[in-house]
DNA sequence: AATTACCTCCGAAACGTTTTGGAAAAATAT
DNA sequence: ATATTTTTCCAAAACGTTTCGGAGGTAATT
């Protein structure tokens, strides 16, 4: 019932090579045959078997990505953006993509090893890199085909999409600053996470070009998700003297921040300003609508997977290492101003 | 430098046959070889080729996953939990997870034939079914396994899990109801989609049950965005006599009434009453926190994905259709009570 | 002593493709 | 007429695994 080479050989009259061959678009085969098998294999209706032309070309047309997630419970719309994007230009240039989840640790690599050893893929999308990310050390050593997004600690020669992270935050301290905020916080997620030291360095940098003193009472960490965001801020309240603003390195965390302070019975955008950074589809709607930064998720995502595919083709890349400058958007969750 | 089985049998002075049942477990080989080979398997690192492995044995060991998206900016947290949850459950039966993005139409019933037919996959989960699902036709036709999280309006047989979105919503009207609501609005997705059909149901079902009259222009239908919320809100607003109540079928959706609400003035909590469904983790957290229909969502995708691997294994389901009840959470986006 | 059963093992075929290295026939050049 | 090139085709090998059917030897049964 299934449709195969050899079928179309026996109906031909044809070898099966001549058949391959002229499905294969190859010159060595007459343009009579090669009508005739076109025609015949429409007829039969033949699709060739995609695991035995992976077999013999050694080859995947797979490229696997492994989403770090952290509780079961995940839904960082991050991830759908970026999956979207690469999934998208994967299929325009025929790859399958395999997506797994995986806590980070040593399963995670683990389950790298075995994909890459079973060869299973072709290359992997790294997301969200971490400091000093095993897995960059795993397929570097394997030699493995991989673009990440996001850069590491550690100078390692591999390529890499990354918005600039530290110039998004400058903006937002600046913004905030100019608004006669002097007093601001940030909550910032694990230093483990890569794009949280570049966020956090901007903050800094922020701060230090208005010449405002960078006090570490007023850095803390969270885990980027909302129940993070508010616990985080619960402590800022804490403090003797209340911050003026509220810059969280993710907008789910803003939106917890934004919860806390209400709860408090704050109001954002006129007690206290809140900003937050990714710019996800519901930050606009957000009440107060969240001033963040935008990052063109979706963009990236088909970037990376395209020069994930160059790379499995071995062509070369035109671009190895891509920073991508991210917009501040304003909205009402910090437009007001500190009389000064 | 990839080991295979013929090196091991090389370096063992068995056959490769011998080998590959060594590996495998049959009872046929004695200890002592046993051991040997699995021993320079072990040494040589041996790990088995996927691809030949699923050619010779006519299985892909990997289930597919088409994702419905409109826009690319698609980042609907259901689909980041639902994947979630097939993901780890196919990891665990060792399975593969193959993802794309596809919108809905003739494309995409382009791109599941091509899958089927070029036997990518051994079967397929659906998603986000549809009123006459072409998806589903397409799948029936080609005797193809596959499982569908909802059902459909005809009557066909195949294995599916949904919530009762119709209870679901009878809760919610319940609920406003009983704070005294008695002009409450819909909004409602596009009834092509099948889970809009079965929440609106719920939603007249809950009106007729408290007595009250269903008035259509109450009834608007949104694309499941926060931006179709808004819109659709402001549709309401600007009916001769303004709803007590608003109550969405999705929380995005929820999200974008109340700011739609916001930016008219009007107190969610106070002025008006808004309802989500679904209960994404945004919805705790936005301002106010918003009444919603928890659904299990993560989990409902396990059950999906193990049940279409056990029909790929031709195991016996011992439910075919499983119809979740999901529960009502009352948080303040609703929690007022109108004088009666 | 002959028969049967069991234990180990293996060669060959199969899965469905693509590629290699010619070979035969036809066309062109000398 | 012969040598050379071009065109068109194909058998066989390869990709790495599993399965089928049987072979040889030893142990148990009659």
């Amino acid at each position: 019932m299934v449709v195969t080479l050899k079928d179309i050989a026996r109906e031909t009259g044809k070898s099966v090579t001549t058949v391959s061959r002229a499905l294969n678009g190859y010159d060595d085969v007459s343009l009579e045959t090669k009508t005739l098998v076109l025609r015949v294999a429409g007829e039969l209706g033949y699709t060739p078997n995609t695991l035995a032309q992976r077999l013999q070309k050694k080859r995947t047309d797979t490229i696997g990505l492994i989403i770090p997630t952290f509780g079961p419970r995940f839904s960082d719309p991050f991830f759908s953006e970026i999956l979207a994007g690469i999934g998208n230009r994967a299929a325009r240039f025929g790859y399958d993509l395999l997506v797994s989840t995986h806590a980070p640790g040593e399963d995670e690599l683990i389950a790298y090893r075995a994909a890459i050893h079973s060869r299973r893929v072709d290359g992997f999308i790294l997301v969200r890199t971490r400091q000093r990310d095993a897995r960059v050390d795993c397929l570097q050593e394997a030699n493995f085909p991989f673009v990440a997004f996001g850069r590491v600690v550690d100078d390692l020669d591999f390529p890499f999409v990354d918005e600039d992270g530290t110039h998004g935050m400058r903006q937002v301290v600046r913004h905030l600053v100019s608004q006669g905020h002097k007093r601001i916080a940030c909550i910032a997620p694990s230093p483990e996470l890569m794009f949280a030291q570049y966020r956090l360095q901007g903050f800094r940098d922020g701060l230090a070009e208005a010449g405002l003193l960078v006090e570490d009472a007023l850095i803390v960490a969270g885990d980027l998700t909302q129940r993070g965001g508010y616990e985080q801020a619960v402590k800022l309240f804490d403090l003797p003297i209340l911050p003026t603003a509220i810059a969280a390195c993710n907008d789910l965390m803003a939106f917890g921040a934004m919860s806390a302070a209400q709860d408090r019975g704050l109001v954002v955008g006129r007690d206290l300003a809140v900003t937050g950074f990714d710019d996800i589809p519901m930050a606009e709607y957000a009440y107060p609508p969240l001033t963040t930064v935008h990052q063109p998720i979706y963009q990236i995502g088909g970037m990376v997977c395209e020069m994930l595919i160059r790379l499995i083709q071995k062509e070369i890349l035109d671009e190895k290492h891509v920073l991508m400058k991210p917009d501040l958007v304003v909205r009402q969750s910090s437009e007001f101003s500190i009389a000064i």
